[in-house]
DNA sequence: AAAGAAAGTTTGACGACTCAAACATTAGCC
DNA sequence: GGCTAATGTTTGAGTCGTCAAACTTTCTTT
């Protein structure tokens, strides 16, 4: 396939795409270029070259945006990198703030075969360890509608399906709090002038900001005390 | 560390001296070239490079040798494709014909953290799925004693320990024959003539040639049919 | 020991990726 | 609506790893 360059410069590309608000937004070469880390200058040159192998439409001072072809592509690479998470979490026992950077480089290095058997050995999962869902191997990814607990009425009970901010301190200070995937929880009160919102986990009262709330994405329980 | 492209050279520098005769010996730049599969001409100006970070010791028209620095990282690598393909065979199920490329491309890829969490997980394995000795942690190397198939008296109770030639097809022809690392066998008669030699591995009888014979390192076992 | 073959080295060039810095375009503001 | 700030592009240059082809050294053979 693509060199782990173009890759790179493909999974960011989808990911801005993925996390803007509108539509067809088009990626904007400075946001790429911070997310490879590379200078603008540098992100225009590769830009180009995407666009010349057909991966991005890309039109000058305009904005880029993934072709068909390219979006298969950063699918493929997201697929890897969600399967490799899940195994370092699930079966190597690494924590899930410290698996990012390795899935990094391994997502690169894998065949096709060797991920074939990969998804067979963890049972064919459907979200990585982040709860981000993990598209299947024709590139198919299957978004499920969830809500931020910012959102939620006091009381319901709730199960935390998804956490956006992935970055470590983030992760530790929710394994610090038992706020893991699956874990049941309620919101306790919200406090706006503060800017804080108080959850229960378990018996545990947990107080965050109203912007860290917005990156725990939460699906409503049908009965309180039911296991699965 | 290194980058990948050193990698790889300090790798086939190593496994050129491990496989030569004497002691001191020095690789040669065109065995180099031909184990990286480049021409000769970009292996010299590579091994210059390796020079200038004393990872090698070069001289004009000479040879190359691994410095201590450099075998340390050589043997590192080494210990990551082993543990790599160990894993791939005894826990994802790939068949040890196929998993040398695949490790070929990790190898490079693994952290040492993730490294110590796999040695754990697969219970610290002494040798890879052909036999080939790990080495541990900090480098270092533990080769066992080990006799050609070729060279046993017919008769004598052997474990099948390692197995030098590692193509595809010899692999396969081995798997065929039920002939895996700990196979039990022993050598029913050899025919010089025709430059074979036959072995026996459960009730079936096995010819091969004797160079393939060559290939198959033994351990003569205490008692026939104890299960360790 | 001289010729020719084999092995190794050097040189000039290229592709992929990058940067810094000059330059161009677009957007936002008074 | 025109000026600045922000954003994007181009240019010239550098590194890494590679090749082909000219060249040098060493080895072999007679």
């Amino acid at each position: 396939m693509a060199t782990e360059t173009v890759e790179n410069y493909l999974k960011a590309i989808y990911a801005l795409r993925a996390s803007a608000p509108s539509e067809d937004s088009r990626a904007a070469i400075g946001d790429i270029a911070a997310a490879v880390r590379v200078t603008p200058g540098t992100a225009t040159t590769m830009v180009k070259r995407l666009a010349r192998e057909k991966l991005v439409k890309h039109q000058r001072y305009g904005g880029v945006q993934l072709t068909a072809k390219g979006e298969r592509a950063a699918l493929s690479v997201l697929r890897r990198h969600r399967l490799i998470e899940t195994f370092l979490v699930r079966t190597l026992g690494m924590d899930w703030s410290e698996v990012h950077d390795e899935a990094e480089k391994l997502e690169h290095a894998l065949s096709d075969v060797l991920l074939a058997k990969l998804d067979t050995f963890l049972g064919h999962p459907a979200v990585d360890p982040h709860g981000d869902p993990i598209p299947d191997a024709s590139g198919r990814l299957r978004e499920i509608a969830l809500v931020a607990v910012a959102r939620c009425r006091p009381g319901a009970p709730l199960r935390l399906a998804r956490v956006l901010d992935q970055s470590p301190d983030f992760l530790r200070f929710l394994e610090r709090n038992s706020l893991r995937i699956d874990a049941r929880l309620s919101v306790e009160s919200a406090e706006p002038g503060a800017g804080t919102i108080t959850i229960r986990v378990g018996a545990a009262p947990v107080t965050l900001s109203e912007q860290a709330a917005a990156n725990l994405l939460v699906e409503p329980i049908a009965r309180p005390r039911d296991s699965r």
